[in-house]
DNA sequence: GTTTTTGCAAATGATTTGCATGGAT
DNA sequence: ATCCATGCAAATCATTTGCAAAAAC
C-alpha cells in the first residue's frame, strides 16, 4: 500500500485554507491556479487577466485580497517592487530577486545563504522573523 | 604634517554632486543634512517636513527628486517597503532591515552577510549587481 | 548666457474601503 | 441560518509629469 504523499498544489491550498479557518472558494481556487500557470512574478492585474478566462467577473479587489491571503498562507510570495506594482511569486522554496533598475524586469537567483548571523542578530533585538527577502539592483543582462 | 582625511557628510555629498556632473544647490545640501539630522529612515514627506524649516518653500516633487538622486549618488539609501511609502535611509554602511508586518516599522539589523555565492549566481547569470537590499519581515519586540 | 533645477498644479496609477449581495459552512 | 467572501464604485495616497521661472555653472 503505497502511502502517496498526494498533496498537488491545489490539495496544499484546500489545506491551508482550512487550517487557517478560511473558507474554499472558487475565486481562491482559480486565483491560485492562475498565478501557477502564469508561472512567473505576476501583478495582481496580471492575475485577474489570467483568471477572468475562467471565471468572468472576477474583481480586481477581490484578486489583492486573494494575494494577500495566498502569502499569509505561505503558498505564494510576495515580491516588494521600487514604486512599481507588488508582483506575486508561485514559488515558494528559497531563492532570491534581482531587479534591473533600466527595465525593471525581475529575475530568479537561485542561490542559498546563509541567514544564520542575521536571524540571530535578530533575535537578539527581540524581533520574531518569518520571512527573508533579498533583493540584488543592477542591470540584466540585456540592459547593459 | 597631518594628511587629514576631512570627509564630513556634506562634503562627501558636494564631491558626490561635482564628479557626477549634478550641480550643488541649497535644496541638495538642506535636504541632505535633514535627512540626516532625521538619523532614521523617513519618508519623502518627513523629509520635506524636516528641511521645510530652513528652507520654506521647498516643494515634494523636488525632495522625491532628490532622494532618488542620492540614491544614485550613493549618499543615502532606499527601503522599498511593502504598499507603503518608500523610505530613506541616512546610513550607508551594510546593515539589514527588518519590518513588522503588525505596525509597519522598520528596524536596523546589524549583521554582516556572505553574499559571495548570491553575487556569484547573479554574476553567472549575466547580471550586474550594484546593490543588495535584505529585508526581514515579522513581529517587532513591541507587537509580539 | 546656457543648461539644469525648482516649484506649482494637475495627472497617474496601484491599492484600499464601504456597503449590499451572494455563497460557503 | 450564519457569517465570510465577493463585486461594484468611489476614495486614497504616494509618486510622477509638464511647463514656466529661478538659480548654478
Amino acid at each position: 500500500m503505497t502511502q502517496t504523499i498526494d498533496t498537488s498544489p491545489e490539495e496544499r491550498l484546500v489545506a491551508a485554507l482550512r487550517d487557517g479557518g478560511y473558507r474554499v472558494t472558487s475565486q481562491r481556487l482559480i486565483l491560485h491556479r492562475a498565478l501557477r500557470d502564469l508561472g512567473r512574478h505576476a501583478t495582481a492585474e496580471e492575475v485577474l487577466r489570467a483568471a477572468s478566462a475562467h471565471l468572468p467577473g472576477l474583481s480586481l479587489p477581490t484578486v489583492y485580497a486573494t494575494l494577500e491571503l495566498f502569502e499569509e498562507l505561505g503558498v505564494a510570495r510576495r515580491i516588494d517592487g521600487a514604486g512599481t506594482a507588488v508582483l506575486y511569486d508561485p514559488r515558494t522554496d528559497e531563492h532570491q530577486h534581482f531587479r534591473c533598475r533600466r527595465c525593471g524586469r525581475v529575475v530568479d537567483v537561485d542561490a542559498a545563504l546563509d541567514e544564520r548571523r542575521l536571524l540571530a542578530a535578530a533575535r537578539a533585538a527581540g524581533l520574531e522573523v518569518d520571512g527573508v527577502e533579498v533583493t540584488l539592483r543592477g542591470l540584466c543582462a540585456d540592459c547593459r
